[in-house]
RNA sequence: GGGUGUGUAGAUCAGUUGGUUAGAUCGCAGCUCUGAUAAAGCUGAGGUCGGAGGUUCGAGUCCUCCCACACCCA
């Protein structure tokens, strides 16, 4: 019936079951068994689809399929769509470096079609990597086959016809694109792309929403700028272009009006922002410092810390950070500022003031002759700044601080004042707006001066000679007080080389003044783990955000359907591609009417050149339309979308809102809002979940307010977890080898074991996982062979984990071992379930109710309990007759079989009663805390279990399993059957966590295949196929039974005493002891503690154990107040009961061990004293050692007669036998005989004596003294004394 | 600078409404058990619970201040 158990074989165990899921469509069967019932909606965030996955990738992917699993088994319909993030910089990026393309102008060169199809290639490539790297984890979606989404990618950007199967089972032909544009769409399922028109579209929904409300505008940021590159740069990117270059920099004075002679001193590396200055900025807690010039008597004001401060001191010694930036040749030291003066003829200290009465002074500016800083509103001009320029509003600010709370201005390299061009920073930029200081913004987009910069006009910024010409006019004006060549690391364009500029851009924002709605959703939303308190993080981003950005000055994303007139600005926002083509053709219409024929042609051309390609760039951005207002055309601004609106909407655009396709085959109000969603949350609070939740509040805005905040709720539950580190809690990264590739763990580790990791995990903590050693090269088994290297070309190394050892250790292999030990001794003994016991462990017991709605998950959901019971009609656990047996490991019981094909549960050993009394207990734990989304919670309760099952349910059971057999051994058959319960129970228990080892062992031991042939096991007993098919079991609450649960709990925790005491007093547990006495006030654990008497006595290795009133005569007692109770009744007399209540002894405290009170004097104060304010426990005493816990007093005998130390000899006897027929590699059933030596007579006496205990537990014929020992005899120790004992293998 | 949170053993973390000797796991040392277990169990060393005050009979726990770290914030 059972196949035989070889050792666990993890890792290739992993890839049979992978195969036996294919050849068996398992995923699908599961899908069919709940179709149309309950539904637990669960939606995916989006993994960006632009590497391979790593190991932190798996940490919440191993969550998603084990809740997905978890509520499939509880019965619940699921969507099981997985997303995909596509748009955005990242692709780009990789892109760009793939083709080769340096600038803005390369990608034009190159066709925005072919570069914008390279970044849709790119992500269907790694959808189909990640897609099989997550197969692999075990994760069950409903995923595309990956070699047609290859397909795809290869022919897209042609006109060939293209033939795809898609999930769905339909069949779908078109043009790559036209395909792909609709993938994951609810008719076709598979995963979602973010990509997809439908995903695009919906966003648009979203913006018209907004635009709807004016919430759309256009602004300004100023961003890093490559001129040459023609774009902005993102923080990520500059990190990457840092470099080490010099500059002139330049000491300026800044005249200050109504002051005669007196001065600002400001210092710059950027000479050319100078024309654009509008304010200097001090430190409004620093000194400033007031000299005197000789040469010219002019007086000067800068940071008084910056007269002697050695510029670059550390730099010039130790370079810049990093061994590539030294100090550049030939170049000196910086001067001082006081050495600068110093040349220059010498200077005076006046005096010191602070910053702050510097703020508001007024001063010229170094270039208020240019045309732009004369210009009203600044350049370009902003409205809200109408009334000032440039020129006129000059003066000191205070420089405030910046988000970290350090002050923007320091002394230091500078002079302690900070020239601000709020059009040429960033910094100056964000000061400056808040301020309504004017913004004079120099630079066009190819990096070269506008018009209105004089003699400047149409020069590079940051050409060498713009700076001499600064410098020149400086020294014109007698400004110029000295420049340097000064080396700093400067940001550089990654692309390009070129130093980067900062630059005003326009961008588009939405302006989120509707924050309290997004705020009243967030606090619908359960946020877990608790201890993060996610809620309140997020309605903190909330208050504090800014207007959001929505544009990306880029090629490949959402196409924003913004249309702007270039004459006055008028823009429109277009919510659909119907919309849009309804306007377009109406408009022309409108031309038409107008006698405006080129325009109408121009709309209409525009048109036929975007329709049947995607609503991407360059496609779309031909299609033009006709401003109402003025009859002008519109034409769609070039900016792409923040990539966080792709991900924001897919609550609806995956959900089939807008119902583009068919509510057959997709209804969103089924599965809006999702049950959970879950990531990796340090970031995402303000960039996924932010998204989410405005995107939700805004599309279900509801004019008449009658939308609740609870209806508009995207997500009922939201499951975050921390970072995935190295084993020394740094964290991995690509660029070093630290970062572990899937493939790399789940060969070498096991993802079950993985998988195990994760889970019990605490969220809130970062997980430590392992280490690799990109030194030690490795080649993995993978299903599909062996590997030395990645797909992508790198070498697969070695992976360490501490954590990952320790899941084998304490979970993995323990329960292998259990189910190998069921098999084992069930072959050997011919021992088969019955079919109604087969039945009964597979048990349909519950499902979800098909027509109940989904219940409000928030909150402990607690399963219902199954109102029917298993089959079987027990007996009432209680029942006296059982409860008194006091069975444990070998004492054979008087059981019957039932008529039920097994034996009743009540009819069996108390010790099967309470393993499968606790059992019960933990198919509850489990219910409760998977369904609330803590993993950890049962992945801990489970561990005990095994613990339990394994070392004290086994450990006491042996026997019976061994027990040569008896036709009518009932007792024997008791334990097989309450193992094989336990087993498959906890398979199905764990099948969530651990899918692939559980599907190992619930094939063998319910359906009897273990080889995972591809064909159905031909005795097919309708039981259910796979373990990932039957029901999440329900507690059976008849087999439930708290009172025996704690007797044993009882028990255990004596042998634990007993143990501890033998250790403590080098008492080997193979030396039987005479007795154990032991006592309890509380009666009902005495009581307990006798019933399981035996197992004490075995486990423990002790003749007798006897219950005794007290121990008075062997043991001594010390007396404790109890403070708990005692303190709200003696208050400030507790000090003096603490030392003095021990002192009265037991004569006077004796009573209180009996249950009495007693009434004391402590120094003259009259204390009553209830049995609970006292604390007694145990002191040793002679012959006896003696412990306490919990109540229970135990003491334990120490002394050896004869007899005992002979018996305990036949012990050690028996377990170097037992050894020496391992070591030979016997067969349990294989029959010895055995000879010894021993120059000690005392063993030969043992022998005697224990001769025949010792051939009965050993399967030996016989046991004989030799005078001499034998070559292959082994010397061990006896007791005292030592043997030499060698062994013979009957045939 | 503000906000939130965290400081407990060599490491990672628990620690209930304040209560006596502050726990777990890993690691280390030693021991035990093994007729399923390349497992496991037990024992031990290791802590002035970030610091200082306060409230209280009693503080890891509550309050105040300080220090350090993390995250967030125009």
């Amino acid at each position: 019936m059972f196949q035989p158990v070889s050792d666990s074989n993890f890792v290739p165990g992993e890839h049979s079951v992978l195969s036996f899921w294919t050849a068996h469509d398992t995923f699908r069967k599961l899908r069919d068994k709940n179709r149309g019932s309950k539904k637990w909606s669960f939606l995916d965030g989006p993994i960006t689809a632009n590497n391979p996955m790593g190991v932190h990738h798996a940490w919440g992917r191993t969550y998603k399929d084990t809740y997905q699993r978890f509520f499939a088994m509880t019965g619940h319909d699921q969507r099981y769509q997985n997303g995909f993030d596509c748009q955005g910089l990242w692709v780009e990026v990789e892109v760009e470096k793939q083709l080769g393309l340096g600038t803005k102008s390369a990608v034009y060169e190159y066709g925005i079609d072919n570069f914008v199809n390279e970044c849709k290639r790119r992500v269907l490539k790694f959808a189909a990597r990640q897609t099989e790297q997550s197969q692999r984890l075990g994760y069950w979606m409903d995923w595309d086959n990956p070699d047609q989404l290859r397909e795809l990618a290869e022919h897209l950007g042609t006109d060939a016809e293209v033939t795809i199967t898609v999930p769905s089972g339909k069949t779908e032909t078109g043009k790559a694109h036209q395909l792909v544009e609709k993938l994951g769409n609810p008719e076709w399922g598979g995963s979602y792309f973010t990509f997809s028109t439908d995903n695009n579209e919906t966003i648009w929904d979203f913006l018209k929403k907004c635009f709807e409300r004016g919430k759309i505008y256009q602004g300004h940021d100023v961003m890093p700028w490559s001129g040459r590159g023609g774009s902005a740069y993102s923080q990520m990117e500059i990190a990457e272009g840092r470099k080490l270059t010099t500059h002139k920099s330049v000491f300026v004075k800044f005249p200050l009006k109504d002051r005669d002679n007196e001065n600002l001193l400001i210092w710059t590396t950027t000479p050319w922002t100078l024309t654009s200055n509008v304010g200097a900025a001090v430190n409004v807690d620093l000194d400033y410092v007031k000299i005197k010039a000789k040469k010219d008597d002019a007086i000067y004001y800068f940071a008084k810390d910056n007269l002697n401060f050695q510029r670059l001191a550390t730099e010039f010694k130790e370079g810049f950070g990093r061994p590539e930036w030294k100090w550049p040749k030939g170049l000196g030291k910086l001067k001082t500022i006081a050495q600068i003066f110093k040349e220059q003829g010498g200077f005076e200290e006046l005096g010191t003031v602070k910053g702050a009465e510097l703020v508001g002074l007024a001063y010229e500016g170094p270039f208020d002759d240019l045309p732009a800083q004369q210009m009203d509103g600044g350049y370009p001009l902003d409205e809200n700044n109408l009334g000032v320029n440039g020129a006129t509003w000059h003066k000191v600010i205070d420089g405030g601080r910046d988000s970290r709370g350090s002050a923007h201005v320091v002394a230091g390299e500078g002079t302690g004042i900070v020239h601000m061009a709020p059009g040429c920073g960033d910094i100056d930029h964000k000061i400056g707006s808040a301020i309504g200081m004017p913004i004079i913004a120099p630079l066009n987009d190819d990096g070269t001066y506008g018009e209105p910069f004089g003699e400047f006009a149409g020069k590079e910024a940051i050409a060498p000679e713009t700076a001499e010409l600064v410098f020149e006019k400086l020294k014109e004006k007698g400004l110029l007080v000295a420049v340097e060549t000064y080396p700093h690391i400067y940001p550089h364009c990654w692309r390009t080389g070129d130093e980067l500029v900062f630059r005003l851009v326009d961008e588009w924002f939405i302006n989120m003044d509707w924050r309290d709605e997004i705020k009243d959703v967030t606090r619908q939303i359960r946020w877990l783990p608790d201890s993060i308190d996610g809620q309140n993080r997020e309605v903190e981003w909330l208050t504090n955000m800014s207007d959001w950005m929505i544009s990306k000055k880029r090629f490949w994303g959402l196409a924003l359907p913004i249309w702007v007139e270039e004459e006055t600005g008028d823009f429109d926002v277009m919510g659909s591609l119907s919309e849009l083509k309804e306007r377009v053709f109406n408009d022309a219409a409108v031309y038409r009417e107008g006698g405006s024929e080129s325009e109408a042609d121009l709309l209409i051309k525009g048109w036929d050149g975007f329709e049947g390609n995607t609503p991407h760039r360059p496609w779309i951005d031909g299609v033009k339309i006709r401003n109402p207002k003025t009859g002008n055309l519109m034409t769609r601004i070039e900016d792409v979308g923040n990539p966080w609106l792709d991900a924001g909407i897919v609550p609806f655009s995956t959900m089939n809102f807008n119902e583009r396709f068919s509510t057959e085959s997709l209804n969103w109000a089924d599965w809006y809002p999702a049950d959970l969603v879950t990531e990796c949350f340090p970031g995402q609070f303000r960039n996924w979940f932010y998204s989410m939740l405005s995107l939700s509040t805004m599309m279900q805005f509801d004019p008449e307010g009658k939308r609740t905040a609870e209806e508009k709720k995207p997500f009922r539950t939201l499951l975050g977890h921390r970072l995935v580190q190295n084993e020394e809690g740094q964290p991995m990264h690509k660029s070093d080898g630290t970062a572990i590739w899937f493939e790399e763990a789940a060969e070498q580790l096991g993802v079950d074991t993985m998988r195990w990791m994760y889970l019990q995990q605490n969220p809130a903590t970062d997980l430590r996982f392992g280490t690799r050693h990109p030194d030690k090269p490795v080649t993995l088994n993978t299903p599909e062979g062996p590997i030395s290297e990645t797909k992508e070309g790198v070498p697969t190394a070695t992976v360490t984990s501490g954590p990952a050892d320790e899941t084998r250790r304490h979970i993995l292999i323990p329960l292998w071992n259990c189910y190998k030990f069921f098999v084992d001794y069930a072959i050997a003994d011919g021992f088969s379930p019955s079919d109604a016991l087969r039945a009964r462990v597979t048990q349909s017991s519950h499902h979800a109710p098909r027509d109940e709605p989904r219940s409000a998950a928030s909150g402990s959901t607690t399963p219902q309990q199954s109102d029917i019971s298993p089959t079987e009609t027990v007996n009432d656990a209680g029942d006296p007759d059982h409860a008194a047996d006091g069975s444990g490991g070998a004492s054979a019981q008087l059981v019957t079989r039932s008529d039920d094909g097994y034996i009743g549960v009540s009819d069996r050993p108390e010790i099967d009663r309470w393993v499968l009394s606790n059992l019960q207990t933990l198919i509850e734990t489990a219910n409760r805390e998977m369904a609330d989304y803590n993993a950890p919670g049962f992945c801990a309760a489970a561990a005990g279990f095994i613990d339990d099952l394994s070392n004290w349910y086994i450990r006491r059971n042996r026997r019976r399993f061994w027990r040569s057999k008896d036709a009518s051994d009932t007792d024997k058959t008791a334990a097989y059957e309450t193992l094989y319960e336990v087993l498959v129970r906890l398979c199905q228990l764990l099948a969530p966590c651990i899918p692939f080892l559980t599907e190992r062992m619930y094939q063998n031991l319910v359906r009897g295949v273990s080889g995972f042939g591809v064909q159905v096991s031909g005795e097919d007993l309708g039981l259910p196929e796979s373990v990932h098919l039957c029901d999440y079991p329900l507690a059976d609450a008849s087999l439930l039974d708290e009172a025996l649960n704690k007797r044993m709990a009882a028990a255990q925790l004596v042998v634990k005493l007993g143990h501890k005491l033998r250790e403590e007093n080098t008492l080997r547990v193979r030396q039987p002891l005479a007795e154990l006495q032991f006592a309890s006030a509380d009666a009902e654990m005495a009581a307990a503690i006798s019933q399981l008497a035996d197992v004490i006595k075995e486990e423990l290795n002790i003749e007798a154990v006897s219950q005794q009133d007290n121990l008075d005569d062997l043991v001594g007692y010390s007396y404790k107040p109890n403070l708990k109770t005692l303190g709200p009744k003696y208050g400030k007399l507790l000090g003096l009961l603490r030392t003095k209540l021990p002192e009265l002894g037991d004569d006077v405290l004796g009573p209180l061990r009996r249950g009495e009170s007693v009434t004391v004097d402590i120094d003259g104060n009259s204390i009553d004293l209830g049995p609970d304010d006292v604390l007694i426990s145990t002191v040793q005493a002679e012959d006896w050692v003696c412990s306490d816990e919990g109540g229970i007093q135990i003491a334990i005998s120490t002394v050896l007669t004869d007899d005992l130390v002979r018996k305990g000899m036949s012990r050690d006897f028996v377990r170097q036998v037992q050894q020496l027929r391992k070591d030979a590699g016997l067969h349990i059933q294989d029959r010895i005989s055995i000879e010894y030596h021993s120059e000690d007579n005392i063993v030969q006496g043992m022998v005697a004596e224990w001769g025949d205990y010792i051939c009965g537990e050993t399967l030996a014929n016989g046991i004989e003294f030799a005078g001499a020992p034998a070559s292959d005899a082994k010397t061990v120790s006896v007791g005292d004394v030592t043997a030499t004992v060698w062994i013979i293998t009957m045939v």
